[in-house]
DNA sequence: CGCTGAGTTGATGACAATCAACTCGGGTGG
DNA sequence: CCACCCGAGTTGATTGTCATCAACTCAGCG
């Protein structure tokens, strides 16, 4: 599966939501920019984008124009290998800024590609030098963002690295089921023990290190075990401690932290 | 295993290396702060601390009081699961920071244990905070040295979900190769094919996810081939450019790149 | 109505874990 | 000084988890 592009980013018709209303504000970069300063923030961002299911954002290896933070959608950060095999980095939920690295103007480290029909707000690579420049305290911010996302890779080297195939998919289900559920009114269609749920057996294998046949083969088991349920794109938790447990899963790493 | 405390930092004796001649400060946290303002960044450092092989700097679960700039020796970071089983997200060298996470406050979400005798920069947990909103371009630092960990960290994901043994043994070892000689003089003891190499086969099982026994045995493969030698804890790389490419690693991926 | 992509199931085999025994070198204490 | 001890490394035999290959179901859709 090569996962080509399927083509190139379009803009999103107007009216583009401005800084001072966007909903996910406080969870992304622009979180603690004081309100009067939000035209500032505005006017380091390209456009508002809309992204197709996948349809790629950026891929690895070669040089992109502009860096996200994700509005609405899902997305997938993901390596491949020259095999064909590809392994899933992190699943981007709304609020998360995609397309930070090292060095800026260099090839991108990974791909991006969306899930579901995505909104982004778009930052041109080129400017983000200067936007970290002139206010700095997004720095800080970024460092505290990048930490985070640091936290979840690290828990999944973990459960790659020493855990059965059952923790690691229940791991990966019940932090999903956690993270969107963290996103609260911004998600409307999840209730208390079910989420909408875009993705297929296959990403669950590329994320957690197994082939499709034997994540289906480990779902059924957790089904059997009355545990969860996935259908119609929604995954259904019936029961969250038992699975948490299953898969050493503590919410608390989830919980956002102060910092700016 | 359960690699309990072995003991708590001792501050080394006096006199400390004061920043201005700190041999590792533009590969640290502190990379392109004017000289004269390190009398301020020396502010914020409580003193310098000598671990012993074994010590813990802090513990995944507990509160710590100091994060750390590494000056000297190899220093392990992991994570543990009540099973036993232990993952090392991460070799930390000379220059690396180690301790940030999103809640500075909050408890570690993994372990820090020497390698060796290691010399460390410590900073008081609670003043990073100041720190940061002090000199807000040291957030702009941190982030950048957090995106590099976090590729790194992608990288063994890739790893540990996708690759053979050997590819992930072959990816540590010339990884942690081109590391230690990127770093120069710093490590004197190192040779155009030779670096110490203070890791016992255990932990690289720890680092890729694999049993001591499986290591020793892939090991002993790299080696009939003739790719490496590891004798009296030093790595002796014969073929650099075979074992890369084995690895899939690339060098790049390591370069030091500006933001700062 | 047949096509397609995702999901499901079975049979088989490979890779790595596990269990167990043994070597070897360095350090310690008798 | 030597014997013993211990931790790290090495090797063999066996088991188990997961990959691979292949066939088939099923729902959605042109």
């Amino acid at each position: 599966m090569p996962h080509r592009p399927t083509g190139s980013i379009r803009a999103k018709p107007e009216p583009h939501t401005r800084c001072i209303e966007c909903p996910v504000r406080e969870l992304a970069l622009f979180k603690g920019i004081p309100e009067d300063r939000l035209d500032w923030t505005q006017g380091f961002r390209q456009s508002q984008y809309e992204a197709t299911p996948k349809q790629h954002l950026y891929h690895e290896g070669q040089k992109a124009d502009f860096a996200f933070t994700l509005f609405a959608g899902w997305v997938v950060l993901y390596k491949s290998l020259d095999n064909g095999k590809r392994q899933i980095l992190r699943f981007a939920l709304p609020g998360d800024f995609l397309g930070f690295q090292p060095n800026l103007e260099g090839p991108m480290s990974h791909s991006a590609q969306a899930l579901t029909t995505a909104t982004l707000c778009a930052f041109p690579r080129n400017k983000l030098q200067s936007m970290f420049s002139e206010r700095a305290e997004l720095g800080t911010r970024m460092a505290q963002m990048n930490a985070q996302y640091m936290a979840l890779c690290q828990h999944h080297l973990l459960g790659t690295g020493r855990k059965s195939a059952k923790e690691r998919i229940a791991f990966l289900l019940i932090e999903l089921f956690h993270r969107i559920q963290g996103l609260g009114e911004i998600i409307p269609s999840s209730t208390e023990h079910s989420i909408e749920f875009p993705v297929a057996q296959e990403e669950i294998g590329d994320a957690v290190g197994l082939t499709t046949v034997h994540v289906n083969r480990t779902l059924k088991e957790l089904r059997e075990e009355g545990l969860l349920d996935i259908a119609n794109r929604r995954l259904t938790v019936h029961e969250p401690d038992a699975l948490a447990e299953l898969a050493h899963f503590d919410p608390a790493v989830l919980a956002h932290h102060p910092l700016i």
